[in-house]
DNA sequence: TGCCGCAATGTTAGCGGTAACGTTTTCGGA
DNA sequence: TCCGAAAACGTTACCGCTAACATTGCGGCA
């Protein structure tokens, strides 16, 4: 009993009409130079008469290469990702590779499954938004053998291409920057405490400790941030520590959040309390008043990492490295 | 001379470990209670130490279905889809879907390029966030005979299956509310202009023409929404009519921008001027004062359409239907 | 004329799984 | 003890495409 064929157009079908055979049709996709002039006319208008699209799974299956990448972010609502997803898009798609995304919901669990996920898929290389992974999850990887690009933070032992910032040196400049303003009872307030917050907040530690200040008004929470746990944090601050002139939060959207609280509280922004964010997303330069923030190269990250990984799915030899992409600190009317 | 094995653990290495055929293995992944226990614990055993991934290609290939389906979504910065991104992630990973997500940056033309590489990708089925396609799209959808999901509005003619809401009616409702709060020289401001917005524009339109008010205050654009937008528009607008004394924007992105700009010419909201968003985001709830506006039940369509999908995966007939999730006006310090 | 080399195309043998059907084993009941 | 059905497992033939090698045809040159 045959094998119910699914009814699409295949190679063999374009081969028939054509009268050539399907290996012909097939080099006339990949590599048309190949193929007589005279061939590829008649080749191309029957792919446009019968409508064929070719099956990836069965080309990715033959070859072994799928032309795809998985980028795996932490979450998709968070604006500062999907920054970086375009640069990877748009880097992937020229050189001809689909970018399959997928979300960890900042789990390494789930990151870890997800790595698996799409290795049955038969993806040829991994974008990654960490440096943290499960043990299991590092197994995967190694074992795989494919290029892996570990995005936004730095390590100092990358699986293989790592694109990002030092996120503790971004703390410690924001922190200066407040300090040299003339802020002296500085605050810090993060959310989620993923690996990434906590060098921001051990930055921000080092510019007080230099300048011989107090770091203890430190407010911090495992919840999700959102606009809201922003005005939460601060007024919980508020009530800790009434004398802090100044806030560092540990990213934007917490930021705009306690502004929002000192309008609603009538608090004077910067007058009597100073506000920095972190990302230097777009609301941060449309707020009133507008936020001083670290500006990260997110695009910026994003398409290097596109390249580095093409380099890599082009040959090139798996080498080690890191790539600082730097931040700018942008003052506002905040601070 | 053999052709290369990618190096990869097969069922055949498992099977040759354990001592069975490879179709035991497979039957052993697929369908555990047909194989005898004890052969079972010895391929669970093997396939731990061995570290078998599957191939999904392979598996796909031979089977006809990838149990994956292709989401497209026109933007990934827009926290609008995220919400129903999860909706759909979540009730799909249940049934066992792997959901593969396409941005198509609001472009019907980029939407074909997207569903041409998904159907060359083998996704099972579709879940698109608009009801408007090119011809060709139709088409491609149309001959592959795959279930589809339209969400985000309603249409008349669902190209199979459809979860949304009125997005005419919710434009209508929050004129009416501004008209029942006492506010007769409102205007509108809208960007991107996509079929979404134009619907709601047309709502406006007939509330206020049904109370006999002027729908002249209306200011649109086709550039991308953004924050700062809103407030450009909105400096416009009181250019233009400065007797305005509301404004629905036509998402929550352009209101909170609008806000900002007010803040900015401390223009008192809603004392001076009421606004009005749609969609619900978290900022509108978080801002001072907080922005009134249309709540979509983004996750819930998003989850209804997860649901009906799988419906159709597993065998329900192709018939077409349009699902209502309906809106909430929220009534907030902004108006 | 005969031989060489290259361009254009074809043949073969898989890639790693699974559907369909075939065979063997097991076991209860007559 | 023997039979027959179900459970357990195996064989075969693909899914649609491509790498590697084989073949064909033709022009150019000695």
């Amino acid at each position: 009993m045959p094998r119910r064929s699914s009814g699409r157009v295949t190679l063999q079908d374009i081969a028939e009409r054509v009268g050539v055979s399907k290996v012909t049709v097939s080099r006339c996709l990949r590599e048309p130079q190949r193929v007589s002039e005279t061939v590829r006319l008649r080749i191309e208008e029957a792919i446009e008469v019968l409508n064929y699209i070719p099956n990836r799974q069965a080309g990715a299956l033959s070859s072994g290469r799928s032309l795809s990448v998985a980028l795996l972010v932490p979450s998709i609502s968070n604006s500062v990702f999907s920054e970086v997803q375009r640069g990877v898009d748009e880097g992937l798609r020229e050189a001809g590779y689909q970018v399959l995304m997928g979300h960890t919901g900042y789990s390494i669990l789930e990151e870890e499954r997800l790595i698996d996920t799409f290795l049955a898929y038969g993806v040829d290389g991994f974008v990654l938004s960490s440096t943290r992974h499960t043990d299991y999850a590092h197994r995967l990887l190694n074992r795989a053998r494919l290029p892996v690009v570990e995005t936004m933070e730095l390590t100092d032992n990358p699986l293989d291409i790592n694109v990002g910032l030092d996120q503790r040196a971004a703390g410690r400049a924001i922190g200066e920057a407040l300090i040299a303003a003339g802020y002296r009872r500085i605050g810090f307030c993060g959310a989620r405490l993923d690996y990434r917050v906590q060098q921001r907040l051990a930055g921000w530690e080092d510019a007080l400790k230099a300048a011989g200040l107090s770091t203890q008004r430190c407010q911090t929470t495992p919840r999700p941030s959102s606009y809201r746990l922003g005005g939460e944090l601060l007024s919980a601050m508020l009530e800790r520590w009434p004398d802090m002139d100044a806030v560092f939060c540990c990213n934007d959207d917490l930021a705009a959040g306690a502004l929002f609280e000192c309008q609603r509280r009538r608090l004077d922004v910067p007058g009597q309390l100073a506000l920095a964010g972190f990302n230097g997303l777009d609301i941060t330069d449309a707020t009133w008043p507008t936020l001083t923030t670290v500006i990260t190269p997110r695009r910026a990250i994003g398409e290097q990492a596109a390249r580095l990984l093409v380099e890599r799915l082009q040959g090139a030899p798996c080498d080690p490295s890191c790539h600082d992409m730097g931040f700018e600190i942008a003052l506002r009317q905040s601070t």
